[in-house]
RNA sequence: GGUCUACUAGCUCAACCGGAUAGAGCAACUGCCUUCUAAGCAGUAGGUUCCAGGUUCGAGUCCUGGGUGGAUCACCA
């Protein structure tokens, strides 16, 4: 890498010219700002103490040392504090060549340390919504990208698949399904199940008004409304094991899973594994045991079992119910425990909303109480909301916006827009559908993926529809058209290896596109530290966006321009295969044409 | 009320853990399709980075106080 050999002659230039050593790696660059000459900067004032002088002659010091001790800087100035470096065209030309010669440029070796990604997470009594988009869409990214910074990934979903939300939708079945099938509804699993969900709380509210109509608190109608006792006392039958119970519980949960599968192949992604609640959600009470023999955990006089976390400013948590059931932590902590059983991981990814911070700093703090050496990798992905412009998504006022219809607007409205464009003349049709699942998909992903996950972020529907400016599908187009202009010097036999002694006088724009290119890697790892696949989606639209700025500037296929036409291809064809690689990390396919 | 979190152009978002004149896209306006794909390119306009203090060579970024929005504080998951 040039800045490292850069920041190495820097160091070689402290200990030369003020005989102080400064390790490489104390020193940090940055890209020179466009109004100023030069291609790195560094930046000398956090050193005038060692410098002992004043910012512009430091820097002009250490400009003129390297300059004399290397051999490719081409010119430097300093402004202020600011050392700024140029460096010669050959250098970059030999950047280029190694990029655009390496099929696998940028890939980082195999670390050694596992990572579990758990993501996903739906309930089965519902389909999946806008919400879930954006954390599938995040957890596949992540996934992605840890798998390119060398970790052996694992990516698992818990489904929540029982309780007293399942019940609702079963119980609401049962009363007036009708022995409706998917089938005979014409309906997916998913929205099928969804729909008696629906159905269950048109009921529930029914009788609550009711009651309270005749007299009842609101409060306590809530608790005695028939449905609500209904819903308890399946769930207990359920528990109990059941077995007509558990054989329609069975039945939709199949039906569920059948949807889910459908959603999760439109959109690309697939889990290494499945856990269920109805499998964990018993596990955690032998840790609940080990706590309180360790004094970690202590019991009040009802026999509820607590953990204390004043000092972690995280009061007082219930880990066991007085009657010695389960409740969430108890049985996260079991989910945790048993996680790391099968997959040894280093670090364990839970992309989880933010709505649930509290609750994952209480786990991982508990887990580390309990001396857990795995403790210390556990990472809470925390994402924000995602808002609508009327506002959140609330199911009861059926703003939420349905991923399955959400997808398939996306697939109709790249097919619109390709067809307005002539975009499909000479393909068939079953490539045009692949190319309006790829855009349509494409501009999804990259709208939910480019926003720090961080952030709540505002869903608006018509600018997610949008294939211009700063989305998806203009890197599409970028890829498809350098794809264009690959297949062209093919035919014309032009060979992307140059001769690097040949190539002189690169214009500002293709510098900065061998720039943009080296940044590749800061970018993925810097993704991976951050966990934010929003650094790879900006890196990639800079990109693509540098190239197009590059095309425009003068013909590739130009006859003055024969000597460097190799480079100019070699140039394209690296381009290319950086924003395949960037895209993919983001779970995004690109085409060859559009 | 306690805790956490956000606030940047009309709108949606950036700003590489403190760096130069705060950047993109959308919307608006001006140019560019007879040359490799115009889903593009070039340009104009748009800012008291919520407010007030502080820290220092230097603050959107760090500290203190305040304002506004959101989340969370269940023997729910």
């Amino acid at each position: 890498m040039l800045d490292i050999q850069l920041r190495n002659a820097i160091s070689e230039a402290f200990q030369s010219l003020f005989d102080h050593s400064l390790p490489a790696d104390d020193i940090t660059l940055q890209p020179t700002r466009k109004e100023f000459a030069g291609n790195y900067t560094f930046v000398v004032f956090p050193f005038l103490k060692i410098t002992k002088g004043k910012p512009e002659d430091s820097g002009q010091k250490i400009g003129e040392w390297i300059k004399a001790n290397t051999e490719w800087i081409k010119d430097f100035n300093v402004v202020k504090g600011f050392l700024n470096f140029e460096l010669k065209d050959v250098h970059w030309v030999n950047r280029l060549h190694e990029i655009s010669q390496d099929e696998n440029y940028g890939s980082l070796p195999a670390n050694g340390e596992k990572v579990m990604v758990e993501f996903s997470s739906p309930n089965t009594n519902k389909p999946l919504h806008l919400g879930h988009l954006r954390n599938n869409f995040l957890g596949d990214a992540t996934a992605r990208i840890l798998a390119a910074n060398g970790y052996e990934v694992m990516k698992v979903n818990l489904v929540n698949d029982r309780g007293i939300h399942i019940c609702k939708s079963m119980l609401a079945y049962q009363q007036f399904g009708n022995n409706e099938t998917p089938e005979s509804a014409g309906l997916k699993g998913d929205h099928l199940i969804g729909k008696y969900y629906v159905r269950f709380d048109q009921e529930y509210k029914k009788e609550i008004n009711e009651l309270v109509e005749s007299g009842t608190q609101p409060e306590a109608a809530k608790k005695e409304a028939p449905s609500i006792l209904a819903a308890q006392a399946m769930l207990q039958k359920w528990e109990s094991g059941d077995p007509e119970t558990v054989a329609l519980w069975e039945k939709m949960n199949d039906w569920v899973y059948a949807g889910f599968d459908q959603t999760y192949d439109t959109m690309g992604i697939r889990f290494d594994k499945m856990y269920k609640e109805s499998d964990t959600y018993l596990l955690g009470k032998d840790i609940v045991e080990e706590g309180l023999g360790k004094a970690v955990f202590f019991k009040k006089e009802n026999e509820s079992v607590w953990v204390d976390l004043t000092e972690e400013k995280l009061d007082e948590k219930l880990v066991l119910r007085g009657d010695g059931t389960a409740v969430y932590m108890t049985q996260d902590m079991g989910t945790c425990e048993m996680k790391h059983k099968d997959f040894p991981f280093n670090k364990s990814v839970f992309v989880v909303g933010n709505e649930q911070d509290y609750h994952f700093k209480v786990l991982f703090a508990i887990m580390k109480k309990l001396g857990r050496s795995y403790a210390e990798g556990l990472y809470h992905l925390s994402y924000g909301m995602v808002d609508l412009p009327s506002g959140k998504m609330k199911s009861r006022e059926g703003t939420v916006v349905d991923a399955d219809d959400l997808l398939q607007e996306m697939f109709d409205t790249a097919e619109k827009h390709t067809r307005e464009l002539g975009k499909i003349e000479g393909m068939d049709e079953k490539e045009a559908g692949a190319l309006y699942h790829m855009l349509g998909l494409g501009a999804l992903k990259y709208f939910l993926l480019k926003v720090d996950p961080k952030k709540r972020m505002l869903f608006n529907p018509k600018e997610s529809i949008e294939f211009q400016g700063h989305t998806g599908p203009f890197i599409q187009y970028t890829h498809a058209r350098i794809s264009a202009i690959l297949r062209r010097a093919n035919t014309l036999e032009v060979s992307s290896v140059f001769d690097t002694n040949n190539v002189t006088d690169l214009s500002v724009r293709e510098i900065d596109l061998i720039y943009k290119m080296t940044e590749f890697t800061t970018a993925l790892k810097e993704a991976a530290k951050d966990y934010s696949p929003a650094v790879v989606a900006q890196y990639v639209y800079d990109l693509a966006k540098e190239y197009n700025g590059f095309y425009q500037e003068v013909p590739i296929f130009n006859e003055e321009n024969k000597d460097k036409l190799s480079f100019r291809i070699a140039l394209s064809l690296a381009t290319a295969r950086l924003i395949r690689k960037s895209m993919y990390l983001l779970g995004i396919d690109v085409p060859e044409r559009m």
